[in-house]
DNA sequence: CCAAAAGTGTTGGTTGTACACCCATGT
DNA sequence: ACATGGGTGTACAACCAACACTTTTGG
């Protein structure tokens, strides 16, 4: 991992480490950063996974002084690298998941963009590092922000030596994020509502077999609405979609039958099937 | 206009001035550029009309030696400026509009993207001031792409005095945009094509008051497929969105009637309204 | 009168919706 | 046997697609 992989995240890892030298470290990580990556400009990844009927997203937490700010995963771009590349990377190193299917969906600029209001009231800063930390995170920056969805029950999300802990989030706990990144949640689930019902969203947020009333909650629970379940039942199965792979017995009541995606059914995020929800 | 405002458009401009002291001034603009905008980000409108039964889309053309690019127009982002003012002012400078609807729909930032590949064959570069443009936009950059529906009989494109021209494009010119121009226009009528079912798109299009014909040409023009009329009307007028205005007695057949969009029924450009085309 | 293009009607198949009902399991 | 939740059937309304038909203009 060089420092042209650098990412907003690893920051955390270096606050911890006590002054002296390292200072100059600092100093060294902040400027290769500015030579090697973009500035003012970072990329945002919205992972969102469903687990125990609930939407859940991936959040990152580092430190600064005595202030603790939970945010969206997030990096900056190198010079030389593709967009896609540096959402890939964003991922990988948060889920260890390799080519991931995602999309850009929004992009937050406001000239007021940064974490410097997030921090006002920590004045407490121990060390000259947090200080160019401080300086650093409190510029105007430009995020642009993907939606990666993925299968919960393939993820260690193991928190790296680069971040202070990485953390699943219900939505309800989304207030907890920092500075603008509530909304860019928000904006994704919006994003996810508008685009599930041309899409096979689901083939990426669920395991390779699933029952349909497991498909029915997720759906529900995307669009914040109850749905028929018979009528649900056929719609899907009218799409031609799934086959049909054998019995789910761990429920407490009639067993369901599980079903999966026909191979090749489901290998792009968007394309449009049109599922008619 | 102060040099805070400027975009890429104006570098023609200042192309156009001869040698010698302008040279000065073009470094002291691209310090200016570099000091008060965004590096290496630019924002780019494409702004679409419909006229004579066909879509066009705005295109900026400047020169640089010998050579001449045309366009998507865009410009850079102030560091104090909100993008979604950048976007307005922008559209503002192409086409006289105000306040206008606009929606964010990709970002083009490979890592090879520049205006460099497409220079190439230019080794006849007139002056210092050529070369000095030359390594400015030959910059690796990110750019953040909107889409603006706009209604082309309250248009005057008159080139300012910052674009050598500035001219609509039919979508068969498509092919004349530089870099990945083409790229950008085709991603927009894509998007548009995708949300055209679920909003009140054509309200932006076309002049207040409008035909049916006109409307389903419009129609079928974005999604590239012919439509029954008699089914097409129906559905429209189901919507409860039209109100009938007059008849239009300029064809040369049986009169259309004329309707507009009710007040207040397309306020947004991109609301939840469902069509259902 | 005829051609051209706008607008209306009709019909049959498909889809959405609501709900009653039956079925397979654990307790 | 009963509660729980999964799966099936049915009936009506809304909708879509195709196409025949009528109306209003210009030539």
């Amino acid at each position: 991992m060089s420092h042209f992989d650098s990412n907003i995240c690893y920051i955390s890892d270096i606050d911890h480490v006590a002054t002296g030298k390292m200072l100059e470290n600092i100093r060294d990580y902040l400027g290769t950063l500015e030579k090697e990556t973009i500035a003012q400009l970072s990329v945002n990844c919205v992972i969102l996974a469903y687990h125990e009927r609930k939407l859940r997203v991936v959040a990152n937490e580092f430190s600064i002084g005595k202030g603790k700010l939970v945010v969206i995963p997030g990096g900056y771009v190198g010079q030389k690298e593709d967009l896609e590349d540096a959402v890939q990377r964003i991922v990988r190193e948060c889920t260890g998941l390799e080519n991931i299917l995602f999309r850009q969906f929004a992009v937050f600029g406001k000239a007021s963009r940064s974490f410097a209001g997030e921090l006002e009231g920590i004045t407490d800063l121990e060390s000259d590092s947090d200080q160019l930390l401080l300086n650093w995170i409190s510029e105007r920056f430009i995020s642009l922000c993907y939606l990666a969805l993925v299968d919960y029950s393939t993820i260690d999300l193991q928190p790296t030596g680069f971040y202070d802990s990485a953390r699943w989030l219900s939505l309800d706990q989304a207030h907890e994020l920092a500075m603008d990144h509530g909304d860019i949640l928000h904006s994704a689930l919006e994003f996810l509502k508008k685009e599930l019902p041309h899409t096979p969203v689901a083939s990426n947020l669920l395991p390779d077999r699933f029952t349909l009333p497991d498909l029915l909650s997720l759906v529900e629970s995307i669009l914040g609405r109850t749905m028929d379940r018979p009528n649900f039942r056929r719609k899907i199965l009218r799409t031609g979609l799934l086959e049909k792979v054998g019995i789910d017995n761990s429920g407490k009541s009639r067993p369901a039958d599980l079903y999966r995606f026909k191979h090749g059914k489901h290998t792009t995020l968007m394309d449009d099937l049109k599922y008619g929800f």
